[in-house]
DNA sequence: GTCTATAGTCGGATAGAC
DNA sequence: GTCTATCCGACTATAGAC
């Protein structure tokens, strides 16, 4: 137990470098972001870059890291939330794929909610370029987060609609889905120009989750006409 | 009338320079990409960048009017076609809801399409991070093909769902459409992992346009029972 | 743990010969 | 139009004082 009115100058330092970090490189990407300009952010000395992180490189994996946590700690209840009402229920039956399409929907609830944070504006840059060119960062987030999600996601999606969960199919239509999610961050540029949305207002992500709702239940809808 | 066997020198270097630079600033973007680089892939003198193009900066926005047209040539002759057959229905009736779900599968087919080319791993990364953080290069792919087309997109979207044209809910299903298209190459690294797929094959275009094709369908069948 | 100072490298741009 | 050579600024990393 660590008394709160007692943070050692060098943790100080160390999360002021983090949270600074996610900003500019966030803004600018890696290359472009110099010590200078990460250290001055900070607040603090560019050589304390090389002695807390040991370089660059070293700040880097340290905000994925910082990223990584962040995510967890909105979604991983939810999920488990989830996965526990998951198993719960009967292996068979007919509420079961309605149940399905709810938690489907909760977990991208949650999903749209950590993205309408003004911290996602700043991430989301970050983890798209690490997308377009996987490194050691990639993976951080990708094992600790996205894998597992997606995998519950591709479950839910496979009983929803009746699809085999190994199959193909399943997994282009569940990537689908997560595009329906992602694009207003993804594509923020167009976004902007379309919606005439500067930031991602709450007002907005409501606005976003009631389509996604009603997206998901009319692609869902066809198991009642097939049924 | 130009000889084929007579293209001046400048030309071909002009030439070389962009092609080259969009596999170079497509890997590492803007700021990572040096002018040495850059001329070495295109088997130039790097005091050519400065000459035809003013420095650096000037050969981004040359890419981008050479990426614009490129995608010009795939979808103009499309979305013509596209509006030509929307203009030409009754402006109401029964058929035009089917029809305009149709369309915007043609529309759609050849976005896919265009998206599986090989060139177009080089240039997503690019107008990704142009997403991000707009710049007068976005503007440029923007005003001559992202606007017009996702117009015309809202408008078929509005005649299949029956949605008003001008509203916050179409615009909003319209770019998540679009997001269920772009998921794929927009997360790289994702798709690599999930689906198992290093590339994007005309195999794994043709599936995903089937999936897309099921997911278009099922959204906008519910005006079949509310009709 | 933090600072200053600097070594060593590499970048973009350009002058001037051909 | 193309090349060589070079200027000069900016960068990362680190040695060493405090």
């Amino acid at each position: 137990m660590k008394a709160p009115s007692n943070p050692p100058r060098g943790d100080q330092t160390r999360r002021a470098l983090i949270v600074a970090a996610i900003d500019v490189f966030g803004r600018t990407g890696f290359d472009a972001a110099s010590t200078r300009a990460l250290a001055r952010a900070a607040g603090v000395n560019q050589a304390l870059i090389g002695y807390h992180f040991g370089g660059k490189r070293g700040l880097y994996i340290a905000v994925f890291e910082h990223i990584a946590s962040q995510m967890q700690e909105h979604m991983v209840p939810v999920a488990e939330e989830v996965t526990r009402q998951l198993n719960e229920l009967p292996r068979y039956g007919a509420p079961r794929g309605e149940l399905a399409q709810t938690l489907l929907l909760n977990l991208f609830d949650a999903f749209l909610e950590m993205q309408g944070g003004e911290a996602a504006a700043h991430w989301v840059p970050l983890v798209l370029r690490e997308q377009q060119n996987p490194t050691e960062a990639f993976d951080i987030i990708y094992d600790s987060l996205i894998g597992p999600v997606l995998g519950l996601v591709t479950r839910l999606v496979a009983i929803a609609s009746g699809m085999d969960e190994t199959s193909e199919a399943c997994r282009i239509r569940t990537l689908m889905i997560l595009g329906q999610a992602l694009i207003f961050r993804v594509a923020r540029g167009t976004t902007e120009r379309q919606m005439l949305w500067q930031t991602l207002t709450p007002e907005n992500i409501s606005a976003i989750k009631q389509q996604f709702r009603q997206s998901i239940e009319s692609q869902f809808s066809q198991r009642a006409i097939l049924s």
